[in-house]
DNA sequence: AGTACAGCCTGCCTGC
DNA sequence: TGCAGGCAGGCTGTAC
């Protein structure tokens, strides 16, 4: 499942494949129930936008790769839960699951594969108006400088909702997903069924620099790449900070810190895994 | 307005 | 053995 140290490690793989690179060509494959352009008025209209344009940048915000064309067109990506982005040489058989190419010049090709089909393409024209996606609504990128201890304090004390719910809420902080917002919570010893508003100063500011412990120190290990094995960066190989986990997908097992069995229960419809002693 | 939740999707795992 | 059902969680839309 990629969030903000998987797509960070993607983006910062793929830049020097990518920037300054035309665009030649999109191919799809021959699905007609293909859903990554559900949003877009059509599979053809797609295509020719992009023949013949040039990516500028590549930046990331939140869990959104944002393509920077030229001339004046935006190309957004997201993995959903399943997506990937591989650099393939042309001639490269195809991945199962292959959704897109990009084809670029030097018979470089970005591949988006995605099997679960949660992943979504954008492209926004000069021209488009209703854009289906507002990137502004989102919240504070947590390793920028408007993520502040200011800012987090007044989202949480203002906050009827489990902690867990409120760091995964894309409004609050930008970029967190089920892995980290665990990981995040064992780290600074939180419950995730904690109400936010309850939370102590202390607490909060412990939380706050935790977020940005945690999320610096997973892009540093290349994003996690969990046991359905995933995830993979931009370059097709696995991330290392499964290694560093201490409660996702540990339900069962003893807390590396204490020796209490990890429990797991349902948040807001999602599993959180945390450990009963450690976390109060 | 803030919050909760169903639904989209499909490979994999469990239990009968 | 085979199959049904549950689970995984990104986000949006809808309802309370």
């Amino acid at each position: 499942m990629p969030e903000l140290p998987e797509v960070e490690t993607i983006k910062n793989d793929l830049i020097p494949y990518v920037v300054g690179k035309t665009i030649t060509n999109v191919t799809f494959p021959p699905d007609p129930k293909i859903r990554i352009l559900r949003r877009f008025p059509s599979q053809n209209k797609f295509i020719t936008e992009l023949q013949g344009t040039k990516i500028k940048s590549l930046q990331r915000r939140a869990k959104y790769l944002i393509f920077d064309i030229q001339p004046s067109r935006t190309l957004i990506m997201h993995l959903g839960m399943s997506g990937q982005l591989l650099i393939r040489k042309a001639g490269v058989p195809p991945e199962p699951y292959l959704q897109a190419i990009f084809h670029l010049e030097n018979a470089t090709e970005i591949r988006f594969v995605d099997p679960r089909k949660f992943g979504e393409l954008f492209l926004k024209l000069p021209s488009s108006k209703d854009f289906p996606l507002n990137l502004s609504r989102l919240g504070p990128e947590p390793l920028g400088e408007s993520f502040s201890l200011i800012y987090f304090t007044t989202v949480i004390q203002k906050s009827r909702r489990k902690i867990k719910t409120l760091l995964m809420d894309q409004k609050a902080v930008a970029g967190i997903g089920n892995i980290y917002s665990d990981e995040i919570l064992f780290r600074a010893k939180i419950h995730p069924e904690r109400i936010a508003f309850g939370l102590k100063e202390r607490e909060i500011e412990l939380l706050h620099r935790t977020i940005r412990k945690t999320l610096r120190e997973a892009i540093f290990n290349r994003g996690t790449t969990a046991s359905d094995g995933r995830y993979l960066n931009g370059t097709g190989r696995r991330g290392k900070f499964q290694t560093k986990l201490k409660v996702y997908q540990r339900q069962g097992e003893p807390c590396y810190r204490c020796g209490a069995i990890i429990r797991r229960v349902r948040i807001g419809g999602r599993s959180a895994s945390f450990c009963p002693q450690c976390q109060k």
